[in-house]
DNA sequence: TGAACATATAAGCATATGCTGATATGCTGT
DNA sequence: ACAGCATATCAGCATATGCTTATATGTTCA
């Protein structure tokens, strides 16, 4: 079966490798491939501010990449699989080692229960 | 039949999304797919100076995607299969339009021919 | 309503990036 | 050797980027 991958539009693909191209929101949204996250997960998993988290999520949100569901207190975001971006997205995701291991991380610290 | 993509550390990774994140060099790797080119033509092409593609090309060459061939006069640059990132970019690549309308554009300008 | 928490935005700063113009290096043909 | 072309490198500049701190906004719960 052949694999017909829909083209993009420069512009538009050059945004989203610029956007990918920052080691902290490339590990976001691979995070995100497997787990709706919130931001003071984030904050937690990366070491920077919850300013420079939010700013990270903004201009991936600007781009349509990721959406938001707030659940109370706390902002979730995930991948918006509605992008025309996604299909791009999941193929590079797929060479990038799983982060899983930062999450359990926080699991272990009992950090993630927080949000629930 | 399974397409195992082999996972890239995040560090080269996200230096490929970087360097891949900008339009013009996005679009010279583009059209090294399908021809190898000398650093005259990029400059026909894109409408910058010979020094900024220059400077492209040396961080291409940096991170093993591309490699120079000189031809007497002229260098000429080719993809860098044997790149652990080939695969991946190969994978990117599927999704940017072909950018070949730059070199017939060039070709019906006269200006290809110089370098052979 | 007000305290406590989560998130977003604003302002400012240091560094990175991409460009140009000038110059250096390398090859070719006379 | 030298003129002419191709390419690389250097220096400097303007803008972009990512971060921090301070502050604003929004939600919860007593």
């Amino acid at each position: 079966m052949e694999v017909k991958t829909r083209e993009i539009e420069i512009d538009k693909a050059s945004m989203l490798l610029k956007l990918l191209g920052d080691k902290t929101r490339l590990s976001m949204v691979k995070l995100l491939e497997k787990n709706d996250c919130c931001v003071c997960e984030f904050v937690e998993i990366f070491n920077v501010s919850q300013s420079a988290i939010s700013q990270h999520l903004r201009k991936l949100r600007d781009l349509g990449l990721v959406k938001e569901k707030r659940k109370g207190q706390w902002i979730f975001y995930s991948l918006n699989q509605d992008s025309e971006l996604y299909d791009m997205l999941m193929q590079v995701l797929a060479f990038i080692p799983n982060q899983d291991e930062r999450i359990e991380r926080l699991v272990e610290q009992g950090l993630r229960i927080r949000c629930e």
